[in-house]
DNA sequence: GAGATGCGTATATCAACTATACGGACTTAT
DNA sequence: ATAAGTCCGTATAGTTGATATACGCATCTC
């Protein structure tokens, strides 16, 4: 089966399962294909997946059975919640999005959107090959109030929940470190690297977080939030790079004594605080 | 031109303009044409986008110039890094993915993929048709520690970074609540809607954050966090539904007094604090 | 009951794609 | 240096997917 019957295959099951009904004039808007064409492939899918769909006069529309039994696609709520996310975030563009019916959504927090295209390009490209780079990199550092040329070896990339950065070796201060994408204002000068992946332990090694519901939560409160966050017997092991644990505790509420906040917004806790933070000031003190 | 055509040239744009090259191979391999096809298709994007990619005999394989015009895809960085956390947090197959070269990368927290495929169809169904419904869920109200049946007329979604809820109207206690999906084991009995989408205030208004640089910090520093946050002399305001408020002042670290936490970690303030707090009071009473 | 709209189907035609084959340019191994 | 291997491009003939156009049927709206 052609590549293109199959996508069109996949989108009728798409829209039946998720929205619950679909026409051939969907098929032909998005894809662009003749009306006669659309039937066919409405017979088709009916061959293949027999029984999930019927014919609605009323609505005009075929509309999903009762008993629905996927062929097509995934069976994964999070495929179609992250097309969603992506839709209401302004990453992808309405009508490239297989969903037709939007529903009413909102995204806490949508980042700036003020990434150089030509820099991530360029890190990209320096990641690939293994090189060092020069950036023109704007810090927090108040010893550099003013953005300035520094050579860096990137070899991998961060998302904190908000932004992205790079990790990368710095050959300025001689040690691995996080560098904000959108601080990155250019990039020049490719050149050999300073160190390689292997070699930054702090993104290569793990932390194990043992996190558990707060104490002052009832008994069956902490059950539950025993199952949002998956932990068994009332702990969980939350397994994390070093280079990543502050963005994972500063998301969890954890960077503090969790214990202390209000368990009404505060529903977990780190069991082994004392190590965790011991594995926190190594990783800022890089080792 | 045919659309199958038009998503082969767009993938040979996304591969040149963010992996640096692509072969024939690569379009065999992802889209299960022929070889003369590819031939073809590589062919077709030189003349529709001349001066994009020249031979590398070496590597085998078309290498993007320096010079790049985009023809086909849109040139915004979080196109691609949108694709990239999909694929790291495990939304999308490796091989679904466009990205080929998968830059070594980490995401800070990904969620338990736990929401049950049958209720989210359920509830997506509700919404698009007005209705309300019958849920099973788990609450973590103290007085409520089982989960039971409730009625809700759910109107729209949440993302608060982390979690999707749904916001509806809760027949039980009378007003407008958000249910985490997670906690919405079963769901029956489709009825009569309880109140409208226009009746959610906290849904349909909006209060403005200002939010400045942490007073902690030096000049230079707030002028940098200033860029981050795109803020005009020193101040931005942050738009957002009173009923994702607190979502959103969690994530920015806004909860409580963010002028006493460490500035090297909480880089911004609430400048309008005391107003703030109240919205914040105002939605947690449901008006 | 007329008109509009969606479905399905049939035909002939065209264009896209396939399978197979061959020659050329280049790199790498012997 | 020669041979083997790989990837490119192109050519042919044949298959199949997709198009345009047309017609009949069912349902809802006015």
């Amino acid at each position: 089966m052609r590549w293109g019957v199959e996508q069109r295959l996949e989108f009728i099951e798409f829209r039946l399962f998720w929205e619950g009904s679909i026409n051939r004039a969907d098929i032909v808007e998005y894809f662009g294909v003749s009306v006669p064409q659309a039937s066919k492939d409405l017979t088709l899918y009916q061959e293949r997946a027999p029984g999930n769909m019927a014919y609605d006069t009323r609505g005009k529309r075929y509309v999903a059975a009762a008993k629905f039994v996927l062929r097509f696609i995934s069976p994964d709520p999070y495929v179609y919640l992250a097309r969603l996310r992506s839709v209401v975030e302004g990453a992808v563009p309405g009508h490239d999005s297989w969903i037709a019916a939007l529903p009413n959504a909102d995204v806490a927090l949508t980042p700036n959107r003020d990434i150089d295209i030509e820099a991530l390009r360029r890190i990209l490209d320096t990641v690939r090959e293994g090189c060092s780079v020069e950036i023109f990199y704007q810090s927090m550092n108040k010893v550099r109030p003013d953005p300035i040329w520094r050579r860096i070896t990137p070899h991998a990339f961060g998302y904190d929940g908000f932004r992205w950065h790079t990790r990368a070796y710095c050959h300025l201060e001689n040690k691995f470190k996080d560098f904000l994408l959108p601080r990155i204002l250019e990039v020049r000068g490719k050149d050999k690297p300073g160190a390689t992946r292997e070699q930054d332990w702090l993104w290569n090694n793990y932390f194990d977080i043992n996190i558990g519901p707060h104490p002052d939560l009832t008994e069956s409160q902490k059950e539950v939030v025993a199952k949002d966050y998956g932990l068994d017997h009332g702990s969980g092991v939350l397994s994390v790079r070093y280079a990543m644990l502050f963005y994972v505790l500063k998301r969890l509420g954890l960077l503090g004594d969790a214990a202390k906040q209000n368990a009404r917004t505060q529903h977990i806790v780190a069991l082994n605080r004392k190590e965790t933070e011991a594995a926190l000031k190594r990783a800022e003190l890089q080792l």
